[in-house]
DNA sequence: GACGCAATACAACAAATGTAGTATTTATAC
DNA sequence: GTATAAATACTACATTTGTTGTATTGCGTC
């Protein structure tokens, strides 16, 4: 499958995410990362895997006598993929009205406006060179 | 349904956006103002618009003889709804990582990193009030 | 080396989604 | 008022996603 191809679903984003925070993992290893977070039975994580495994999103390797799993795409990538596609959809591609939304529906600290203040300070200044 | 319980897919997001914009309007005219966007079949765009009124998102009503329809959800709630989803699912809820992304990533023009920064600061005055 | 448990492989199944087809009714143009 | 085109209703079907069941294999323990 063509990396731009692949199409990772929700829930098999959870598993996946758990190997970019560290690889190589077992299945159970990673079963019992997403404990806290999920309800999941045993296998359905695995089954999650298993489609990760055929979209070519981890690879599967037997080492000491089980399988164990790592990522084969770029969470960087993945996550910018998705968020260009959330920006299409809901805001025609346009970042400033996207991030001007959450401006101004989400609530912000002091220091978070601050923050987000000092980091287009610098964009701007970058661009500028 | 509940209306938090409601899922727009992402092609039934398209149908509903065009009702948003303007409503009522026949199946027809939806199906026109679609044309560039999409490739759908003309019967592709009635099931949408089948789909959105069982999930009761919108409304059908005779008029003149010909169905119209007009939205039963108001487009800020339900861009609410998948702008937090998008939240939560990538940036753990944490609109500032999110915002830092793309602030990060994507292109911005001087105007338009100057629009933002004033946003941030009205929106800092406001809240001190 | 037989037993029990964990891991693996393989299969299943319902709901949601994308994408129409067909059959029937209605309105419109002669 | 009949033919034609448009609209409606109803149905279908493949793919993806969420969720798990079953059967088999292999490993660790006694």
């Amino acid at each position: 499958m063509k990396k731009d191809k692949i199409t990772i679903s929700p829930s098999e984003w959870e598993v996946i995410e758990v190997l970019w925070e560290q690889s190589p993992l077992s299945a159970s290893e990673i079963f019992d990362a997403l404990k806290d977070q999920t309800t999941w039975n045993n296998r359905t994580v695995r089954s999650f895997l298993d489609r990760l495994e055929q979209k070519e999103a981890v690879a599967k390797e037997k080492k000491h006598g089980v399988n164990v799993y790592k990522p084969l795409l770029k969470r960087e990538q993945c996550l910018r993929k998705e968020s260009r596609s959330f920006l299409e959809r809901f805001f025609s591609g346009n970042p400033v009205s996207m991030m001007s939304h959450f401006i101004e529906k989400e609530k912000l600290s002091s220091e978070q406006i601050e923050k987000l203040q000092k980091l287009l300070e610098t964009k701007q200044k970058n661009d500028k060179k």
